[in-house]
DNA sequence: GCAAACATGACATGAAGCTGACAAAATCCT
DNA sequence: AGGATTTTGTCAGCTTCATGTCATGTTTGC
């Protein structure tokens, strides 16, 4: 989960940084509005903390660009104590939640994890063929017929039938399967492929290979 | 709709209770924590406004007897800026939202109506299979034999029963029976799960481990 | 036909889960 | 209050099984 963390007193954004780390976030930090701004619109980020007195363009300014260009992403406004004006604007211009400096560590960590929670409700069901995933039991069905997958297999699967009918490299999966920062073979993803295809054997679906590119999941055509 | 207004300072008590009643609401004020404690049982009020700092009776203790009496009444706790121990303890307690003083109306109105709407009344009674919790009386059955659980465990399989036939993980399960920001080990779930699986065993109801995922509650299936 | 790319069986490693035991904390009970 | 009892969370030891790598076999494109 990419965080991305908008302050400019660096002795607080390397605090929360590392708070946020150790929680197995990704964080990028910024120390200005505008760029902050420009990551918004390059990069893919799952919620923002954003101190609202910035120099240049400020906190307001970001949360208005953020929302007219009709993005939902999860805003949590950092805000001095005594600026009771700056949160009910915050809120009104779309923030979602704020936190008054100074403010203890696991209520940011708590706080942040509601928010993405709440803003982040999945698709229930997948499907593709008589192959379905339903991603509230973590099961997976063939024609009905329940199938086991591990962790690791229902990851890659899951990936696969969300981009079906494209193709995905090898290192793509990875990306999409795994923790940021850490790696695996290329061949780890042909294993996980292979055993894949021995349990979905019969579905109507199949998992292309497509040499020298990677995989693409289908319909099977006989 | 009824709001209890518990704060000892009259011209704040005032001054809240007119903006309130101008939005439309019933106000009842008390200025300590056992006449607020005392109208709690008595009287039907559908939100509670509380401050901390009260002589006697404190706000905790008031919030601590409530919920100890199973009560989902939604709170919102009034703490003075600085203390953040308090705001922390109070959501501990079981308190939904804070304000830290002094705080701008709207925003008073605004998160007000929010909790209002946020609190819908739970069903009182679940049940799967031959396992039905009710959340009046706190008690569990078990094809109408009454089982013993302590609190920690109340709290897990009700959320299990909660979300029946989804898999939820452990850290959810977390999140879902600790207040604001607190942590247990993984473990600790682990310990519930396997506490709860021996007293619930013959309900038709079991506890599955989806490993990798987390557990789910569901109908035993021969 | 040959090399590169892919497939897959086998294996060691360790991650995930379970549970009995225990110390600390909370609660109950005079 | 304070002693007894229950609850709670962590730990350690153990089992099970998923995981990732390797080695070796198979396919594919040129």
């Amino acid at each position: 989960m990419h965080v991305l963390l908008v302050e400019d007193d660096s002795t607080l954004a390397d605090g929360i940084s590392r708070i946020l780390k150790s929680h197995g976030m990704a964080v990028d930090v910024v120390d200005n509005g505008s760029d902050a701004d420009s990551i918004l619109q390059h990069a893919e980020i799952a919620v923002m903390i954003l101190d609202i007195g910035l120099p240049g363009i400020d906190g307001f300014e970001v949360v208005r660009r953020l929302r007219a260009r009709g993005s939902h992403l999860p805003v949590l406004l950092l805000t001095a104590r005594d600026a009771i004006q700056d949160r009910v604007h915050g809120l009104e211009l779309g923030a979602d939640d704020y936190l008054v400096k100074p403010f203890a560590t696991p209520e940011l960590v708590a706080r942040l994890k509601a928010l993405v929670r709440r803003s982040n409700p999945k698709p229930v069901e997948w499907r593709v063929g008589g192959l379905s995933l339903d991603t509230f039991t973590k099961r997976v069905r063939i024609n009905d017929q329940p199938v086991e997958l591990s962790v690791r297999e229902w990851a890659v699967l899951e990936y696969l039938i969300q981009q079906a009918s494209r193709v995905v490299s090898k290192q793509q999966i990875i990306d999409a399967i795994l923790p940021w920062g850490e790696e695996l073979t290329l061949n780890a993803v042909e294993v996980y492929v292979s055993r894949i295809r021995l349990k979905i054997s019969g579905a109507g679906v199949v998992i292309r290979t497509i040499r020298g590119f990677g995989y693409m999941l289908e319909k099977e055509v006989p």
